[in-house]
DNA sequence: CGATAATTTGAATTAACTCAACTGTTGTGG
DNA sequence: CCACAACAGTTGAGTTAATTCAAATTATCG
């Protein structure tokens, strides 16, 4: 709602992707250092978002993708009811808004679960400068492609997976992308509530608090709320080796 | 396995977009007439592909996406045990192959479930003329776009909907789908079986058999095998107008 | 025409849900 | 700074939607 008025020092202040740490996990991958310099340009930084401000919401024009830098975004839709379906969660390096691309519109709400701070992407802008950078716009079909790779991947596992192997999966996947970061993969504050972890999952959140006890008691994981700490990998692993895809294109690095 | 070299007569054979009834399905759509040509030139034409037989496998090589232009196509994964996740069904006008462009190789196998005509675009070639014609750029992060809140739409309705829903849902997608074509939005074929859209909609062949003989019992469909008529669309697309979003971001043209 | 595969239908089972009560945590205003 | 309200999480008990297993029936294809 209130302008940017208040803030119009940060407005234009160069991002350097450079010196990002998120580089090779993010929109640069693969571009070389004059080409990073062009995106870097086009890039708005933008005052951090706080815990339960808005991104973006359902109907709204869309206008740019935005780069988690710090922090945790949720996506979700809401019924007429009022009740929330929560689609994705965003960690730094991920991208935010791909859906919108399509027609123009926003089709969700993107929520901050914590301070967050990201990267505005103007879209007609990085598409004009995609058209002149080759790599850029391999980069960015790259990313729209590995979305929809990674949302296939979803889709089997709430169609083959019972609510322990989603919680697994769930877990494994949080696990994976803070270690990618550089943080611990064996322990690890989540962001978001059991609510959103169970309608993420497609669970209600009292089998999703159970899960959690029920890991916990088999030594598999220590939770303290909050704080979750991976007591055996391995054994988390194994939760969902069974009907695992042959060749799964998933991890794959960027 | 066997090469082409008995079909070259069809190989360079001009592919008419601009005669083609999908055009304004299909990758075409807001290029001009010069553009599309030049977008014709680099589509090969294949030949037809038999029922049961693979467009591609998990672990090839991603050389080209692929449009269906009749017949129809389904993705899916499987299990060391051999079981099929069925990922997606694929109509004509619609593009199959977008998620192996995330890492060069496909994550799936396409089995044409009938007779299946399509246009195979080499995705180096496509890539590269798409630097050059702005609106094709555009309408490729659109088509991807797409593929990802249709994506994101499942999930939702995986997460949040009845086994009665889900085949509701199924059903009208499918005729949608047909009607956009210019076929009958109430009367039409299944290209797949049972067990392939219990797999689809994360429910048992049995289910989806005692759900077609239920929404038959109240009138809403007339169903002979796969033959499937809508008799009653009002009350079919009420069966789903409960926990929708708000803002829905599906049904708009192509 | 016969064999194999696909579909339908029935009966019993179960994983996850809903409802409900309780406990712990967090943040706010007096 | 504390009290209390609102929220988030845990745990228990009973219910249910969809499953699994089983059997019968109906297509389809060589």
């Amino acid at each position: 709602m209130s302008a940017n008025s208040k803030v119009v020092s940060l407005d234009g202040i160069k991002v350097a992707c450079s010196g990002c740490s998120l580089t090779t996990l993010c929109l640069p991958f693969g571009l070389d250092s004059e080409d990073v310099e062009r995106l870097e340009r086009i890039i708005k930084r933008n005052r951090p978002v706080h815990r339960g401000q808005l991104l973006f919401s359902p109907g709204e024009q869309f206008r740019s993708l935005y780069v988690i830098k710090t922090g945790a975004v949720k996506t979700f839709t809401q019924t007429p009811a009022g009740d929330e379906h929560v689609i994705g969660f965003h960690l730094p390096g991920e991208m935010v808004g791909l859906d919108a691309i399509q027609n123009d519109h926003h089709g969700c709400f993107a929520k901050a679960l914590e301070t967050t701070a990201v990267c505005e992407l103007p879209f007609d802008t990085l598409e004009h400068l995609s058209a002149t950078i080759p790599s850029l716009q391999h980069q960015m079909l790259r990313l729209l492609s590995r979305e929809i790779s990674v949302e296939a991947n979803m889709i089997s596992l709430l169609n083959n997976s019972t609510a322990e192997e989603r919680l697994a999966s769930f877990l494994l996947s949080i696990s994976d992308r803070f270690s990618r970061r550089g943080f611990s993969a064996v322990d690890f504050f989540l962001a978001m509530s059991r609510q959103d972890i169970g309608s993420y999952l497609g669970l209600a959140l009292e089998t999703v608090s159970r899960l959690f006890t029920r890991l916990q008691d088999h030594g598999i994981l220590k939770v303290d709320r909050k704080h979750v700490q991976i007591k055996d990998l391995d054994k988390l692993r194994s939760m969902l080796k069974h009907h695992l895809p042959c060749h799964s294109t998933l991890d794959q690095p960027s």
